[in-house]
DNA sequence: TTGACAATTCCATATTAGTCGAAATAAAAT
DNA sequence: ATTTTATTTCGACTAATATGGAATTGTCAA
């Protein structure tokens, strides 16, 4: 992945409400969360809510699935996996290496 | 690290120009980089420079030494580490865990 | 086919971020 | 002391982001 890339995903999750949504997309693994849920959560307008859906979904970190009328948002896990690569093969480039990324099968 | 300080570091990594400016860091290790050789490298002026690193100091992700008069840069590698951590921990708080994290000494 | 529910889009507004020239500060060299 | 080099701070401007009410779209149920 290439730096602006990288950057643009990094920015969306450098947002505490963005960054709150996006923990609970992991904590709620490949089904997703129903926007309505995300939204009770975090107890915010549901305008607001949906702005920072659509920015997360334009750079790719997630994406929506209509079931009946109510929307689930999905971690899209491969982009997430992309961009943690990209930082740590930023940060493994360096003289001090503080960590290894091993990814799992 | 609680979810807003993370959030506050991912949004400075979140920007092209400073994570060029993060890249270069990690590079060059713990001597760290001058401020003329990171500006040479991205060729803008010193000013905006001078901006995006105030940003990046703020929140700690790197300091400056001053040696003579050219002041040094130098990345916070145990901020960076925690930072990782936080992100890891949400990570591998899914069904699915894309990766696993791996301090070395 | 109307009503309720789920969520988005539209719109307006307030705030924050990004850019960069010019002036200021700091340290060394002449 | 003055000049040069290195970098920051100031100030002004423009662009982008964040927020939320109101109107709209899509889906199901009675």
């Amino acid at each position: 992945m290439e730096l602006e890339l990288a950057a643009a995903r990094l920015a969306e999750l450098g947002h505490s409400t963005r960054l709150a949504i996006f923990r609970q997309l992991v904590r709620a693994g490949r089904q997703g969360v129903a926007v309505g849920d995300i939204q009770q959560q975090l107890d915010i307008p549901s305008s607001t809510l949906s702005h920072h859906l659509s920015r997360m979904i334009k750079v790719q970190l997630m994406q929506q699935r209509r079931e009946g009328r109510t929307l689930y948002c999905q971690l899209n896990f491969d982009v997430l996996e992309q961009l943690l690569g990209f930082l740590y093969a930023e940060c493994c480039a360096g003289e001090r290496t503080p960590f290894t990324l091993t990814k799992l099968e």
